[in-house]
DNA sequence: TATTGTTATACTCTATAACTATA
DNA sequence: TATAGTTATAGAGTATAACAATA
């Protein structure tokens, strides 16, 4: 059953759906004010405290020149800010801001919301093997 | 153990684990010829067999316009063609060319090609749980 | 020389808006 | 009028290239 070509087929499917998951969540968070790539930075900083770009960088997936970019969108916001690293001078701490705890608290952002709610309504069996998936997809993606 | 907050913090792991695949996947098949929507108009008429533009655009999420800018493009490099539609002198139908059938049966999309490499190698129940995940997802989407 | 980050520019994918043709 | 599709333009997100500063 698992021949090349049966599993060829089950990847495509698998991704297609996650492509139509990226874009239905693009739509419905259209109108917020964080893109995925900030919510994340946003969710990083809060769970382990200031990192640098070339960190956030790898963590998300981007390049530094990217992350950058990110990070300048964010301190305009004013939920990041930038502080010099305290021995070497080439780097630069980037930290949450009040405002971005309080908005990281509130859990304003509406593709999120949207798909939390969907996942609660799926029942405790189909919830499980979602995250499963998601523990799965972050071992691939790590080599 | 399904508060609220716990609930959000997995979905945000999920979609955090769903980004990096999405743009390590890019990464990948940087070099390859066909994009993400690309891949699936080629594989969903091979196995639906010719659409209209509207109905390719509905099956992968994106707009009707958007589409037509992937199908002139399929058809600059001669994967598909647009042949008028019988009846309805408004529509285009879109096939597959030989050309078309044979990159799709080649496979040679290098971003599922990694991607099922990856697949490959987890174990049986791992592989389930991920393509269970994907029927899971493709439910959501669909409200 | 190697590393960190910035600035400038370009590319990909999708969206919105305005239009044509057919029903 | 309503629907299918096309064309033109814009926006978001990320990449590459070239650069400055520091180690």
């Amino acid at each position: 059953m698992t021949t090349r070509k049966a599993l060829d087929a089950a990847v495509t499917d698998l991704m297609q759906a996650i492509g139509l998951l990226v874009r239905r969540a693009r739509v419905v968070g259209a109108s917020q004010e964080l893109s995925w790539t900030e919510s994340f930075v946003i969710g990083r900083l809060a769970k382990d405290g200031p990192a640098t770009t070339a960190e956030l960088a790898r963590a998300e997936g981007v390049k530094p020149q990217s992350m950058g970019t990110t990070i300048a969108v964010l301190e305009d916001m004013g939920l990041v800010e930038r502080t010099p690293h305290p021995t070497d001078g080439r780097q630069v701490n980037i930290a949450l801001t009040a405002k971005g705890a309080a908005m990281r608290k509130h859990s304003k952002d509406a593709k999120l919301a949207w798909l939390a709610e969907a996942v609660a309504r799926l029942d405790e069996q189909e919830r499980d093997t979602l995250f499963k998936a998601g523990e799965i997809i972050n071992r691939l993606v790590k080599h």
